[in-house]
DNA sequence: GCACTGACCGTTTTT
DNA sequence: CGGTCAGTGC
């Protein structure tokens, strides 16, 4: 086999049956292991279709399968079986919209969005009579996933409860839950939780789903949390084909309840398990991976393991220090308009690299001042957007009229006068008589309320013969909304930019209709926006991003590489960011990985800049540079002497 | 029922 | 600073 494969990765690709762990450090051909494996066990006779492949990413499951097929030399893409290739979070809908009702739940359920999540949190903590100040909505979300990733239900949260505030939140916990469950609708934590659930109280269904696959591999195992990993042995108990990749030190989803205990403990559930290490670094160079390795050494609780440069030398990375954020953004991107000057530098080289969602905002400013093409990643904040979220309740609500949180947001949108009083009305004999809103309608019997369910109920009809573009076309006909916008928003500026984001939904749905099947078309098409957004594989987008500077948060970098990278802000208080650092115990660890991350996605150069003043709402505030420099630069006994250091730093500018 | 105004508050990270 | 939400006047 002329592969091209070390030895280490040759035997991860070649074991083919029983449990394995790789191993594997950043940038040591982690994805060509796995690809080359699932080719592997196709030519080995394994049906594809009997192959479940787990990513972390939308993204890195698209790209998985389109490189394990290339490998195959398969040309007629689609026409034969493939390997399923899937996140945990669509794998699970799947399975859940089979069973789901086996749970108590409604047949026809919705995920809910996270403006759902807020006003149901807010909901239920009105419902307990909590005083907004002691538990906020966006505490009791973060806490009742904490416990829903632990599979806590609402009578093990009340049980374990210690602090006023855990009996707080687990009480909130019980209404918010119960809330959602009788509205049909499931949070994000929910469809890893009940699919958890589902397969310990039925058996047959696990050992149904089960039977489906002959092989599983977990990418990214290294973030799997407790539901995940119960779902995996549920899934691989029979067979236990079981193949785990991932790497402890970039564990960057402890806040989500990841516990790097499954990658370090996998040899315990699975004890025949074969344990394979790959070390060898293709991505960096030495002068690079020195940094990394140096600075990952601080953290203690971890597998030991240096990884080796094939890339012996290149370019130190480079320490900035700018006046303020401003400073930062002007210089960083000055920095990169002068390497693209040179030949053979590409805009899409290069990658800026944040802790925060509002740290791109200056550099976006920047970059459109300089003319230089770049994306965005992983900022929701095209789904965030109020057209699009008024577009997707309707279609919604078309698709389930007892989602009640999509026909509050559009009753009266445009508005039909049907104001807040009567929907407090609606909603008040809605709870009294124990059913959803919609319900209560037809009873209600006012011209507008009728008027509105007609409404939905003529769209409903055109869904189920139309194609989506054309039942969005619809939608946005029958409801006035086009003329809607036009009244709000008479500078053509404003409105074209609303506009162009109903059409994004459109571009979205014709690439549906073409590739899809009929008869679930528009509860597909809701789920995978609901999933996530990430393969808008729309031509002219994807032109863009293939050349343009990368702007995204250190999260959304996991798993990719780019020649030149500028990790920006780094300070105390970002990175590590001030919530970690007050937090005792091991949080700094986990920013400390997140920092490695950051530092292993550079090919050939790194830049690491910090500002000295930052604004924050407004106000100019002194910053401290981020002791993961002096880490880094081996220079760790001068942290925290602010001030007399910074001249050590070298200044690139 | 609707639109406008000002107080309030502060998302770390994402499927 | 900028977005959200409650309260007020029409």
């Amino acid at each position: 086999m002329s592969d091209g494969l070390n030895s280490p990765q040759r035997e991860a690709v070649r074991t083919l049956s029983g449990p394995l762990l790789v191993l594997a450090g950043a940038g040591t051909g982690k994805t060509r292991v796995v690809t080359h494996r699932i080719a592997e066990l196709i030519r080995h006779g394994t049906s594809p279709d009997r192959i479940l492949a787990v990513t972390f990413t939308r993204k890195a499951a698209g790209e998985m399968l389109e490189r394990s097929t290339q490998l195959l030399g398969k040309k007629r893409k689609g026409q034969e079986a493939q390997p399923l290739i899937s996140t945990f979070h669509a794998l699970c809908v799947k399975i859940l919209r089979r069973h789901i009702e086996k749970l108590g739940y409604p047949h026809r359920f919705t995920i809910c969005d996270r403006s759902d999540q807020h006003s149901e949190a807010r909901a239920a903590l009105r419902e307990i009579r909590c005083p907004d100040q002691s538990l906020k909505p966006a505490d009791l979300i973060s806490i009742v996933s904490q416990w829903k990733s632990r599979s806590f239900e609402p009578g093990r949260a009340a049980s374990i409860a210690e602090s006023d505030r855990e009996h707080l939140a687990a009480a909130a916990y019980r209404r918010y839950q119960s809330n959602l469950k009788s509205k049909g609708m499931v949070d994000f934590d929910d469809l890893l939780l009940l699919t958890q659930q589902l397969f310990a109280r039925h058996p047959t269904v696990r050992r149904e789903e089960a039977s489906q696959f002959d092989h599983i591999l977990v990418d990214e195992y290294q973030d799997t949390n407790q539901s995940q990993y119960q779902i995996v042995k549920g899934l691989a108990a029979g067979h236990r084909n079981l193949c785990v990749v991932g790497d402890d030190d970039q564990s960057i989803y402890g806040w989500r309840g990841a516990e790097v205990q499954h990658i370090l403990s996998f040899q315990k559930d699975w004890p025949e398990a074969k344990l394979v290490r790959l070390e060898e670094n293709y991505r960096s160079t030495a002068a690079i991976l020195n940094y990394a390795n140096t600075l990952i050494a601080f953290n203690r609780l971890r597998h030991e393991k240096v990884l080796r440069a094939a890339r012996p030398n290149g370019q130190s990375p480079r320490v900035m220090q700018l006046r303020d954020e401003n400073d930062e953004a002007e210089k960083v991107v000055a920095d990169i308009q002068k390497q693209l000057s040179e030949p053979g530098v590409r805009a899409q080289d290069f990658a800026i690299l944040c802790r925060t969602n509002e740290q791109p905002r200056v550099f976006e400013t920047e970059l459109r001042r300089a003319k230089l093409p770049y994306v965005l990643l992983g900022g929701m904040s095209f789904f965030d957007r109020k057209e699009v979220k008024d577009l997707l309740a309707y279609l919604k609500l078309i698709a389930n009229p007892q989602d009640e949180s999509s026909l509050l947001r559009i009753i009266n949108t445009p508005p039909r006068n049907i104001g807040a009083s009567t929907v407090k009305q609606l909603l008040a004999k809605a709870t009294a008589q124990g059913c959803t809103v919609w319900d209560i309608l037809p009873a209600h019997a006012h011209e507008t309320t009728t008027k509105f369910q007609q409404l939905i109920l003529s769209l409903q009809k055109i869904a189920r013969k139309a194609s989506l573009v054309e039942l969005i076309s619809d939608v946005i006909a029958q409801t006035g909304y086009r003329q809607e916008l036009e009244r709000q928003y008479p500078d053509p500026n404003d409105r074209e930019a609303r506009t162009a984001s109903i059409e994004e939904i459109i571009n979205a749905a014709s690439l549906f209709d073409v590739r899809k099947k009929r008869d679930s078309l528009l509860e597909d098409f809701l789920d995978d926006i609901a999933l996530g957004t990430r393969d808008t594989s729309d031509d002219k987008e994807n032109q863009l991003q293939n050349n343009a500077i990368a702007l995204m948060t250190l999260h959304s970098a996991k798993g990719l590489e780019f020649p030149f990278v500028y990790m920006v802000g780094m300070e105390e208080g970002i990175l590590p960011h001030k919530r970690s650092v007050e937090i005792e115990g091991d949080a700094i660890d986990e920013e400390r990985r997140l920092c490695y991350v950051g530092v292993t996605r550079a090919q050939e150069k790194l830049t690491l800049s910090f500002a000295l003043g930052r604004r924050k709402w407004g106000k100019l505030r002194d910053t401290i540079p981020s002791r993961f420099l002096y880490e880094m630069t081996g220079q760790a006994e001068n942290i925290r002497k602010r001030g007399s250091n910074r001249s050590r730093s070298r200044n690139a500018v």
